[in-house]
DNA sequence: TTCCCCCGTTATGTATACAATCACGACGAT
DNA sequence: ATCGTCGTGATTGTATACATAACGGGGGAA
């Protein structure tokens, strides 16, 4: 094993982290499947310390189970623990944004929100929106929803929400990609758009209550979305976080 | 080192991730304090990758923060941050309720919640309540949150209640204790059984959203009697936790 | 005296060797 | 024929050796 390329630009810990969530994103590696430490090692480049560490550190993210008798799992789950990751990742928005409109927040900290919400408008515009525009759209969502749990200043709040994206198919990419498939994308799209301007304004106007309501019922929308596009399963092939989900016949 | 002392009954990896917790909590490391891997050797016994692996599971469970150019310290936290924890933690527990109630369960899943809370209302008869008995309602506490959460037949939401519990001041046992060091503590106990009882009711009627509101209320008061506590410093040594507080003076 | 650079020490990151446990399969007995 | 048991192989858990990067001290020069 003379000849092992090591990467000396990141660490090697890092590394298998990244190439593993990869894997088990793309549907490399089947829910419920077990992870071979060896194999892992193979596909990663790393030894097995580091390889070890990143799968501690991936069940600790919720991707990896632990199997009692050694070793760890893909995890496998069902459409009611998305619809409930979902659920619970908008409690906690909601909760940031009532801190952040309870605490106060000054005009310059809410530009860059305002900013991508002038940005998604823009997007929008177009009719029908392209594939492209659904990329830059998921980039903005994503940023828009990360800096609003910044406005609470709560670091435990943050970090827990982090955590609670951290299921993938939680993550606004996740259920903006299942909307896409739909014919009432758009629609959609414009709902959301509208509930991200009404929890700016409630936060300028120090309404924590509206501003937390207003998150929730974004929450409850993504969860209607969901429903429906699982019913319609012809383009969820786009949601590469649906690996995970335990399929009956398996 | 031939006579290092194997103990083969346990994991080594749990073994020193219960011992560095213990260290941690009861303050033999202090916040902000960099943890060298080889005094945690020494210490818990285990060899350094068990160590290191005990350290990611510390780190990711929020205990301690990697420091950038390597290794791990222990975190501080304000009481803000603690104040938030426990309103984060009543928010997700407010959420569990709520779908304990929306989806129903049956009487029998609700026995064991009743015999928690008959087991505490005979603790509180006791005028003023002494310190055993503390100890039992902190243990009683803990049982009926926990059992609450399980209600909600929602593994990502249990999963997320465990982690915002793992900040220890957080968890029922950590605000309790510091009740128990107030005047007041008997009449507060008082309010929170009431909570409990006022859950368990709407949980049984059906009453999503009264469920919800009980154990946010619940929640906040916690906050307020910590703030309380924490003016009156005289008692605070009996809450080991606050162990983590980072102190102006250090 | 003070600042900077170089070197040594120390601690972490990584790789690998060793040990112990678990799973699977074959063989034999009932 | 089927069930139980023993053995072998593979895989994980643990320990340690090696490499590399950070920190601190000492010495020299301005």
């Amino acid at each position: 094993m003379a000849e092992r390329e090591v990467d000396r630009s990141i660490s090697q810990t890092v590394k298998a982290q990244l190439a593993l969530r990869d894997q088990i994103l793309s549907g490399a590696l089947r829910p419920g499947e077990r992870i071979s430490e060896l194999q892992a090692v193979e596909t990663t480049g790393a030894s097995r310390t580091p390889v070890r560490m990143a799968l501690v550190r991936l069940e600790e993210e919720g991707l990896l189970e632990a199997i009692p008798s050694g070793g760890f799992m893909v995890k496998a789950f069902s459409e009611r623990d998305i619809s409930d990751s979902i659920e619970l990742r908008g409690t906690l928005e909601g909760l940031a944004a009532r801190f952040a409109a309870e605490r106060g927040v000054s005009a310059r900290e809410l530009e860059p929100l305002k900013e991508c919400l002038a940005a998604i408008d823009e997007l929008l515009r177009q009719v029908p929106i392209s594939v492209d525009a659904f990329s830059s759209y998921v980039a903005l969502n994503a940023r828009f929803h990360a800096q609003l749990t910044e406005l609470s200043r709560s670091p435990p709040l943050i970090r827990q929400i982090d955590r609670a994206s951290a299921l993938p198919f939680a993550s606004p990419s996740g259920f903006v990609m299942a909307q896409s498939a739909l014919p009432e994308a758009q629609q959609i799209l414009i709902i959301a758009q509208e509930h991200h301007r009404v929890v700016i304004d409630a936060i300028e106007n120090r309404e924590g209550a509206r501003a937390e309501a207003v998150m929730r019922e974004h929450a409850r929308l993504a969860v209607r979305n969901l429903r429906l596009a699982l019913r319609n399963r012809t383009h969820l092939d786009l949601l590469p976080a649906l690996a995970l989900i335990k399929t009956a016949t398996d």
